[in-house]
DNA sequence: TCGCTTTTAATGTATATACATAAAATGAGG
DNA sequence: CCTCATTTTATGTATATACATTAAAAGCGA
């Protein structure tokens, strides 16, 4: 496949960079210099190096040059798969059990429904994943009624609520909590485990513009789910 | 501050995508109308819709036109900041107490060297995250001595050596395992925790190019620490 | 209606040019 | 040697233009 110049420009800096050759501090050819390297005009090389510094590889100073920037936050990406693919992926039997199905009134519940910020009527959805028939994970689960309302008459009995929503409702921005905590008398009695277990907590907030979706509470046994993040070029080979 | 057109462009595309007022799916006007409403040149739309498109907010196919990204949710950007930067982003005093300085020669150590996969020597660093000299986290740390030979004369009684590693090792690349695991006695020691208490852990694999740099383990009581995850502005916020 | 070719409308890439802007480097005057 | 104005240099932004590339859409013949 033919990649476009400016592509290429990027990608061998890019490298450079990430491979040590081109230390955080150290300065990189001018602009002039680098076109005249590769032959081609200065908005090419221009456009190679802005795709860097929107990347934060790079910091550019006028009159001084561009330089390898120094990194402050690891800002890597994080892989939260959809549970039922993952456990396929393993090659296991994917199942959800469903736990409570019910259609809230607002106010009537207590602190909940904070967390959705009183948009009328909420479906509370619970469940739990298994794999092999295993217990996996508790999920709590909080949807917005007038934001989604094919939710009322889906069957959530056997397709898992967070599957069916990704198919059904388009979302624009998500924000996930991870902390631990122990298992609660619900937790270990559904997944097996004597409470107070060390679990992994992964809340997740979703919403469409300024409307909000879902919210899911998911509690792993610790030892049974990693979660895993890169940085790197995975940052640019994901897209 | 005056800002540049083709950045307004982005933004209000932004902006409007974020609001939901463009949902995912929808067709963004073609190149020609937006710089007709701009009064600006094509070169001008296409740089503020190439950001959006590295930003994987849109989606761009030849003929058809632009459209309002999906979002897919198993990659979102997961920020980790720096503990010392976040800590005093919050307003506390950071300190870091040393709990174990040595170079360990190959071999010596038995399973934690597997991690660094005998690179020769080893500089092993524990020690301990205060905020307010409250304890926060845990920390063991384990450093290629032939990476990163300056770590051996360092100073790391008082500075974190994830900061000292972030301010002297050129770009990683890194990968990041969570999970929840009941607090050992040493952790419960530091942290004042009683035994057993669900914890998070972090552990992080960071290398450059094919050399590994360090692994390090750290260790927080769940309720103290929170990831956060977004998808969406951050990516854009972020910078 | 099916399947094939042709057209066309959109994005993708690249160039040459122009002027703006900011900050480092220089140099004159004290 | 210091200070301040001037020059120089590298990046920042924008334009007008040209041609390439694709895939949708239209046309057409069997």
């Amino acid at each position: 496949m033919k990649i476009a110049l400016h592509e290429r420009i990027r990608q061998d800096f890019e490298s450079r960079i990430l491979s040590g050759e081109l230390a955080p501090g150290d300065r990189l050819p001018i602009e002039q210099d680098i076109m005249a390297h590769y032959g081609c005009a200065r908005m090419t090389v221009n456009k190679a190096l802005s795709a860097l510094l929107a990347a934060g590889l790079i910091e550019r100073r006028k009159k001084a040059g561009t330089f390898v920037a120094r990194p402050k936050v690891h800002s890597m990406i994080l892989d939260v798969p959809d549970i039922a693919a993952q456990v396929r992926e393993r090659g296991q039997d994917y199942g959800f059990r469903s736990l409570a199905h019910a259609v809230r009134q607002p106010g009537a519940g207590a602190e909940e429904e904070r967390l959705l910020a009183g948009q009328g009527a909420l479906m509370q959805v619970d469940g739990l994943h298994q794999a092999n028939g295993v217990p996996l994970c508790v999920e709590y689960r909080l949807v917005s009624v007038a934001a989604v309302p094919d939710i009322v008459d889906a069957d959530l009995h056997t397709m898992a609520p967070g599957t069916w929503l990704l198919r059904h409702v388009p979302w624009t921005e998500a924000e996930t909590r991870i902390s631990a905590v122990p298992a609660g008398a619900a937790e270990a009695s559904h997944l097996h485990l004597p409470v107070g277990t060390a679990c992994l907590s992964v809340e997740r907030w979703t919403w469409r513009g300024a409307e909000r979706i879902t919210y899911v509470r998911q509690i792993f046994p610790g030892d049974a789910y990693d979660m895993v993040a890169r940085f790197g070029p995975s940052a640019a080979a994901a897209r």
